[in-house]
DNA sequence: GTCAGATATCGACATATATCAATATTGACA
DNA sequence: TGTCAATATTGATATATGTCGATATCTGAC
C-alpha cells in the first residue's frame, strides 16, 4: 500500500490557482479530515508527547465500536497522516509532521494577493 | 441560512485534544475543502487580486456542468469560506480571510508538546 | 413587456462512506 | 499447544455526496 507524500504537494492555496493534479495529491489528507472521529482523532494523536498514542487509549474515548476506530485509524494512516507501529499486541500511532505542516502551509494566508 | 463563524472554533491541533463540540464547528469546513473541484475553486478565488472571482470565470474552468460549479460554490458560502455578492446579472464570490486563518491555526504544528 | 444570458434549484442516479455485528488474525504467555 | 486480549477484516445497511438534464429565477437591454 502505498502512502502518499505528502511533503511535495502543497503550496498556499493563494499563491496561485491549484492544477487539478495538486488538488487530487491533497485532497485524500482533507478528506480524512473532514470527519468528526477522525479530526479528533488526529488532535488526540498530536496532543500528546511525542504525537505518538496507542490505539488502545483512543478507544475509549469515543461511543463507537472497537472495529469502527480502527477503520478510522486506517483511513488517517492511509492518507498519509498516522504512521502505524506495532509493538507486541498494541499498535501506536504516530503523527507525520511533514503532514501537519504541508496543510500548514496550504492554508498560509500570508501569500494573498493584495 | 446561518454562516458558522469560524474564527471561535479553531485552536491548534496539537494544543490539546479536540472536543466534539470544537470538531463539529471545523469539519464542516474541511468536508466543503475536502474536493478536488472546491479546493481548485477556492484556490482561484483566492489567487486573485482581491481573493474575489467572478462566477462566470470560474465555470470555464472545469469541465463540468453550470449546475455543478453552482451547487459547489454553494458549498463553499455555506461552510463560511466564500462571501457571495450578486452585481446585476454576475455573482462574485470572495474568499473570507478568517476562514484561511482558522484553518491555518489549526494545522499550526508550533505548539507540538515534545 | 419580451428576450437573452447568468445563475440557482429540482429530481434522479450512481457512488462513496460511517457504522455495526460477526469473525479473523496476531502475539504474549501458561 | 491452547487460551486470552488487542487489533483488523468482512459483509451488510443506511445515509451522504457528486453529477447531470431540465427547469426556474433573476437582471439588463431592446
Amino acid at each position: 500500500m502505498s502512502i502518499s507524500d505528502p511533503l511535495d504537494c502543497c503550496t498556499p492555496l493563494a499563491r496561485e490557482p491549484m492544477s487539478a493534479e495538486s488538488a487530487d495529491q491533497v485532497v485524500p489528507m482533507l478528506k480524512a479530515l473532514a470527519d468528526p472521529v477522525r479530526l479528533r482523532l488526529m488532535s488526540m494523536v498530536l496532543s500528546r508527547v511525542g504525537a505518538e498514542a496507542c490505539a488502545c487509549e483512543l478507544l475509549p474515548a469515543f461511543d463507537l465500536s472497537q472495529p469502527t476506530i480502527s477503520h478510522h485509524l486506517k483511513v488517517l494512516h492511509e492518507a498519509g497522516l498516522l504512521d502505524r507501529d506495532k509493538r507486541g499486541v498494541w499498535v501506536y500511532f504516530s503523527a507525520r509532521p511533514e503532514a501537519i505542516a504541508a496543510l500548514g502551509t496550504l492554508f498560509d494566508a500570508s501569500l494573498a494577493p493584495a
